[in-house]
RNA sequence: GCGGGGGUCGCCCAGCCUGGUCAACGGCGCGAGGCUUAGGACCUCGUCCCUUAGGGGUUCGUGGGUUCGAAUCCCACCCCCCGCACCA
């Protein structure tokens, strides 16, 4: 930080400059993002969405709004508590992460053990780089998600919510970890990303009195089966299940409690005591024998399953390896299995009634360890799935398609009362707490109801209703909409607020987030201590958020003055509905879809939120950023590499719309750089200024001043940054040099005027240098609030927007020529056209253009010699919009400004360049050449 | 698989909605020159190919189509990125 940086953030502050309160009357502007996560320090990312909505919060500002843009800390969840957790477990990846990506000193991690120190801590140092950047924001409404009164505001949410039916509950399997009590998310997992819980069918054989219950996913192989397998060294139990007795591997009995299976292991042994016997299969009535295959899973479903050798690649491999010697089996085994042969169920085209085969054979797979029976069993599943045809062989089956035959299969099954379900994670899933996880049936956990298809509608018209930036975004929300089910909104850990009305639950981290920004209205107070916690009954936050109730008697139930009541009632009406809301696009299918519905049910259309802004996620380099990656780029390394104003400028032209901002070190750089140039710039510019008349050429600059203010100020409103930003340093930095550059003198009165305007363009994206830069050329007061710049200060004149394209146009054409003109010359005429030429051209262009007769143009001008098919060709290479002016501006006289910049023209040649008009008396013209000249394009003669 | 966004002249990127001003903005890199005590600063010019008069040729993922005319509109295809949920 620079002292210069630091005194103009005291001023701000001293000022309270961004700390609006309501002004009747005044128009107001109320602009959010989405809180940070604390834990870990804010980053690049977090720096380039929060900017865009710090760059339209400035620039608002200036355009006469009452600006709010707060901010808050979002601490609730398990990701906080569950790092905490690791680091006091000793985890040294954590460790080092904290310290070496996150920059925490050491003798700070040692405290992260309590997660609450954990983020404030992220807190404190996250707060302190948004200031120094010179964030707009009103500090005065900032809070954590924890704090008391926020949780009366959570559980005030969603007591109303549940009234109006949008909570309900509801009974699902989840993959569960047993050691967190939690269900545990893809990201929290160190295994098994992108698992989730199958529902497997469970076949019950008649094993005596007891069933032996096998699990499959393929219910319509049952006329196939041959034979079972069980582990022969695993473990398996006889158990009471459901007033049943099973026999199941043991390990699927702790998970059948968790599904809500009333079981109780009755005895236990090895698999191999199994081995050997037979079995009924249910529907075909067939005793199968029990065979050996240390190919099972018994900590799979239930540790059973019944063998299909002509479908199922792995049954028949390990049918082989027996039959085959490969695997050592008794006598016996090996005298039952050398008699099985696979039984084909289903015909598939392109394929024998032995598809397993026929892959087993294609793959060159030669036993049942080998790893490309995966792929093997994918191949004919998905064929099988898609073409097979059940038949004869299948009995009642016969002549259904394989997803038909299932669900017969299965109806028939439920019929022998020898069927069953149960959930399996069909792979290994392991939680980041290092625990194995299971699938779990949860019971009464509480959910938000976005199936609800009048929910869903109404979700739908907020977001018709509101306007979104970039469009393309629009129909991603639509579909989000559709597609939402169910969300889970209680949880049974991490930090957060308990269920008003069943404190078993917590409310899950994206739940209570949805509709916080209208607690901003509440924690100024509450920050300064007009009101605090107990205040805030549900009857309170019903009359400061609905107006309902009586205000007399809800403020002396709290002991509230009525006055207090009806002020924080006033300030949510007056900053309500949020204009913007900004955030990655990652959060639409979740958060900002979530922030619609929730306001859908809560808040009349009037307070439905009006925009959305969305925008890519930040690389780094060109990759994707990530703490193992080893790329993290922390917001303050980026600030105290490049200052306030080189990383704000730097953010601001990286990306637009939904294109993923690239954060690259030289482009950063190069901001910096440029913003460092822009004072002494001016301070030269004004320097070799003087006081003459005003020319075409100011006039030139002032209305190109007047586009880019359009550009600058449409670009805005639609949150195009990159745009705006570009358009502001580049392009209208450009139009300056040139203007420089092209006259020998600059006019004063020019450069201050089009100084002032560019410097209040620029203050939103830097408004470090702003500020001195306004203070260098005598402005009064802060430019940080000022007014916006208007192109009505600024006229536009087309008449020297036309002069100097023409001066570009020749010397464009003149360079040519003399690019392509080998030999001596010395000199360029430059013949500019005859009045009659114009005139012309003009009634040529004219007359074509409303589609008259083109002819008696021609005959007019005859005299003239000139085809008209020049014309008409020029007209199309010069474009609408010069030729537009050209014929709209009769008074213009080409020659007087190429006249005037033939000195200009000739440094900018090298060579000198004398301007003579067609017609006129006495020119030079030996090669007769000044006839053949067209507005905008002289006829040229080096000599 | 489903949903969303994309493929532009060495690299990054604008243009596409509202077809012609598009060989196509801007930045980077590279080349030449200028300025300067010096410069990785700044300023000019050049940077698809050809061209002794402002011209011509071939380009905007691929292949078709509509049109006097397409980077821009339509169809098909190929490729890349992102999201897909009990979680921030």
């Amino acid at each position: 930080m620079s002292t210069k940086e630091k005194y103009w953030l005291k001023v701000w502050n001293d000022k309270h400059v961004f700390e609006p309160d309501p002004v009747a009357g005044k128009k107001k502007m109320f602009v959010t993002v989405p809180f940070p996560y604390m834990n870990a320090p804010v980053h690049v990312g977090t720096a380039f969405t929060a900017a865009r909505v710090e760059f339209y919060a400035r620039f608002r500002r200036l355009q006469g709004y009452n600006v709010l843009f707060p901010y808050a800390w979002h601490w609730t969840g398990k990701t906080i508590v569950g790092m905490s957790q690791r680091l006091k477990q000793g985890d040294q990846a954590v460790r080092r992460a904290f310290i070496e990506m996150d920059g925490v000193p050491e003798k700070e991690v040692e405290k992260f053990v309590d997660p609450e120190y954990l983020a404030s801590y992220y807190t404190k140092v996250s707060r302190q780089v948004i200031r120094d950047t010179g964030f707009s924001i009103d500090w005065r409404r900032e809070f954590r998600t924890i704090d008391p009164a926020f949780r009366k505001f959570v559980e005030w949410q969603y007591l109303r919510l549940r009234e109006l039916g949008y909570v309900v509950q509801g009974t699902h399997p989840v993959v569960w970890c047993p050691f967190d009590k939690s269900p545990t998310g893809d990201h929290d997992r160190m295994e098994g990303e992108g698992v989730s819980p199958e529902e497997f069918n469970l076949i019950k054989f008649h094993l005596g009195e007891f069933a032996l219950v096998t699990a499959t996913l393929r219910p319509e192989t049952i006329y196939g089966a041959t034979n079972i397998w069980v582990n022969p060294d695993a473990e398996y139990c006889e158990a009471r299940v459901d007033g049943e007795l099973w026999v199941v591997s043991s390990s699927a009995l702790t998970k059948l409690v968790e599904q809500k299976h009333d079981a109780v292991p009755v005895r236990s042994f090895r698999g191999s005591e199994l081995v050997g016997r037979y079995a009924m299969a249910p529907l075909t009535g067939k005793s199968l024998p029990i065979l050996p295959g240390k190919f099972v899973d018994d900590s799979l479903a239930t540790g059973v399953v019944y063998s299909v050798p002509a479908h199922a690649p792995y049954d028949l491999m390990a049918l082989r390896d027996i039959q085959e010697g490969r695997v050592q089996a008794g006598r016996q085994v090996k005298e039952i299995a050398d008699k099985i042969a696979a039984i084909p169920i289903l015909t598939l085209t392109g394929y024998s009634a032995f598809p397993a085969s026929d892959v087993i054979k294609k793959m060159g797979i030669k036993d049942s360890l080998d790893p490309r029976l995966e792929a093997a069993t994918a191949e004919v599943y998905s064929a099988e799935f898609h073409r097979g045809v059940l038949t004869s062989g299948s009995g009642p089956l016969a002549g259904l398609t394989v997803s038909e035959a299932k669900k017969k299969a299965v109806e028939l099954l439920t019929k022998t009362e020898r069927f069953g379900k149960m959930y399996e994670l069909p792979e290994r899933v392991v939680c980041r707490c290092g625990t194995r996880c299971y699938v779990k049936i949860l019971e009464n956990q509480w959910f938000l109801n976005y199936s609800n298809p009048a929910w869903k509608a109404k979700a739908k018209l907020v977001i018709e209703r509101a306007a979104v930036f970039p469009e393309e975004a629009r129909q991603w929300f639509y579909s989000t909409i559709e597609w939402l089910n169910d969300w889970p909104c209680s949880r049974r850990s991490g930090m957060g607020t308990k269920l008003p009305w069943d404190k078993e639950w917590i409310v899950e981290t994206l739940s209570d987030s949805t509709i916080y920004m209208a607690f901003y209205s509440l924690s100024k107070f509450v920050n300064l201590e007009k009101i605090g916690p107990d205040n805030l009954t549900p009857e309170v936050l019903d009359y400061v958020f609905f107006g309902k109730g009586n205000p007399a008697n809800v403020s002396k139930a709290v002991k509230m003055t009525e006055k207090r009541l009806k002020e924080l009632h006033t300030e949510f009406l007056y900053w309500f509905p949020v204009d913007l809301r900004n955030s990655a696009k990652e959060l639409i299918p979740n958060h900002l879809t979530f922030f619609a519905f929730h306001h859908a049910a809560l808040f009349p259309e009037k307070q439905w939120p009006r925009g959305f802004g969305i925008n890519g996620m930040i690389q780094i380099e060109g990759k994707k950023m990530s703490k193992t990656k080893g790329n993290f780029v922390t917001w303050r390394a980026a600030l105290e590499k490049y200052g306030p104003d080189g990383f704000r400028l730097a953010l601001a032209l990286t990306a637009d719309g939904m294109d993923d901002a690239d954060w690259r070190d030289r482009a950063a750089e190069d901001a910096k750089g440029k913003i460092e140039a822009v004072i002494p710039f001016v301070k030269k510019s004004l320097k070799s200024a003087s006081n003459r008349e005003e020319s075409q050429l100011d006039s030139w600059l002032v209305s190109s001043v007047h586009r880019r203010i359009i550009t600058v100020t449409e670009a805005m409103e639609e949150m195009k940054i990159r745009r705006a930003s570009a358009t502001t340093f580049l392009d209208t930095w450009n139009d300056i040099r040139y203007y420089i550059h092209r006259t020998k003198t600059p006019r004063r009165q020019t450069l201050v005027d089009v100084f002032s305007a560019w410097v209040r363009m620029m203050s939103p994206f830097v408004p470090f240098m702003a500020e001195d830069l306004n203070h260098e050329l005598g402005g009064k007061g802060l430019v940080c609030q000022a007014d916006w710049p208007s192109p009505k200060d600024f006229p536009l004149d087309e008449e020297a927007e036309l002069g100097e394209a023409i001066v570009s146009k020749v010397i464009d054409d003149a360079r040519n020529v003399l690019k392509v003109v080998k030999g001596p010359r010395s000199k360029l005429n430059v013949y500019v056209c005859s009045d009659a030429a114009r005139t012309y051209f003009v009634e040529l262009a004219t007359a074509k253009m409303k589609k008259e007769n083109v002819g008696q143009v021609v005959k007019k001008f005859s005299a003239l010699k000139i085809q008209p098919d020049r014309v008409f060709k020029l007209t199309f290479e010069i474009g609408e919009d010069m030729l537009h002016k050209l014929v709209s501006h009769k008074s213009f006289d080409e020659f007087r400004s190429l006249a005037d910049a033939s000195e200009f023209m000739s440094k900018e040649l090298g060579i000198k360049v004398i301007v003579q008009k067609a017609g006129s008396k006495g020119i030079r013209d030996p090669a007769n050449k000044a006839k053949d000249a067209l507005p905008t394009k002289p006829a040229f003669l080096l000599e």
